[in-house]
DNA sequence: CTTGACACCGAACATAGGTTCGGCATATAA
DNA sequence: TTATATGCCGAACCTATGTTCGGTGTCAAG
């Protein structure tokens, strides 16, 4: 099967478009670099599998003998998306009310999984994308943040906001997950729920743990 | 002037020839081999003489690091280059309860505009994207579409609907225009709200014209 | 003739960059 | 549990490859 991890995936576009800008392919360690690689068997290691998997071809003992495959173009739209200039989110895992969020660095790091969600650059503004992750939203807890049930989540990793972010919160008094609008007032913290119609609630500014602001939110259907 | 020996004319073509071959560019030794020249010092003496007359650009301190100046490099395929852009879908205006829904084609051509959403080629899936434009919502009268005031709303244009399918359209009885899924049942029609707190409202299978299909939300704070 | 620019050679040098290998986790299979 | 596979690290290794430099021959100008 051809499922390429999110590092695979990272590794061909930057393959990609260092080749656009340059000319020429880039170097084990170039790549290692720029996809945060320690070590160039890594790389090497990689390279292989996208060997293996046909996006890509190599020449042995030769510097920056890559090349990538030239029918991966009338392939599928599958591979037009791996090797686009998408920026490539980690998709941690699921929120739910009942749950604090799945945070990179916190037992949970990109590495962890192989899955991600593909944004255009637009999407994501000026944010460097290594503080970037996704979540998909497992059911219907979310509704008065107008987030449905399988929605994706694109949040900025951060623990602190200002009012008017919307953010994703563990209220640890009562165990509980939610996102809302931000806003401090005072020793307490207004959370405003996205839908107009639906009432904020206050709680004191210490029982509440940002989780990371929101960035933009995903539905696609069918 | 422009004038070129003979040798660096080989030379030139021979780059181009190998990296339109092997994907990325000679070596100095590579070059020297192919084209009789005995010393790689000259070879870089040569390489040098096609910078100052602007064929090539070189990397110094690079393995490869050649490229091939603008109209050389015309001649190359450049399969990638535009197969890895974002795919432009036209954004046409806004959707509003009150009135129907503006439709390419419909008095609303995609030239018209000049604004437009990208998205990344994984979200529109296998549709043509001629047949997509977005819509910006205005406004909260779609909250019970889990769909808020500024949220971009990816729209197929359709005048049918299957059922489960989410629509936008249009209800000449009500003057009013809504998201909602859709399900024929017999010769009514049930419209869902996403929202599952919400009831579903009913119209009469002939008073109800299909618009459009929705297949993605967006959702961009900030 | 001398001078100097031009094109070239050969060799030595330095480093850019691919390859290999032992080790360490984690997960799944037996 | 013990295996086996996967993904990763770090270091050592070695060669592929760009750079430098002292020479040689030619030719045209002073």
């Amino acid at each position: 099967m051809d499922h390429l991890s999110a590092r695979q995936k990272k590794i061909l576009s930057f393959i990609q478009t260092f080749i656009a800008t340059h000319g020429y392919p880039p170097t084990i360690r170039e790549i290692g670099n720029e996809v945060g690689i320690a070590s160039t068997s890594v790389v090497n290691y990689n390279l292989n599998k996208l060997v293996e998997r046909g996006f890509i071809e190599r020449s042995p003992d030769v510097s920056r003998g890559l090349r990538l495959v030239s029918d991966a173009a009338a392939e599928m739209p599958v591979r037009f998306a791996e090797m686009s200039h998408l920026v490539h989110v980690p998709l941690l895992g699921s929120i739910v009310a009942s749950a604090p969020v799945p945070i990179p660095g916190d037992g949970f790091t990109p590495q962890d999984t192989d899955d991600s969600v593909e944004l255009p650059p637009a999407m994501i503004g000026k944010f460097r994308s290594e503080d970037l992750f996704a979540l998909r939203v497992h059911g219907d807890s979310m509704v008065d943040a107008m987030v449905a049930d399988g929605d994706v989540v694109i949040l900025k990793r951060q623990d602190t906001a200002r009012n008017g972010d919307m953010v994703a919160v563990w209220l640890n008094e009562r165990g509980e997950t939610t996102l809302k609008k931000y806003y401090l007032e005072g020793k307490r913290v207004r959370l405003q729920p996205a839908n107009p119609l639906m009432d904020p609630i206050y709680v004191d500014a210490e029982k509440v743990n940002v989780q990371g602001r929101v960035l933009a939110v995903l539905r696609t259907l069918q």
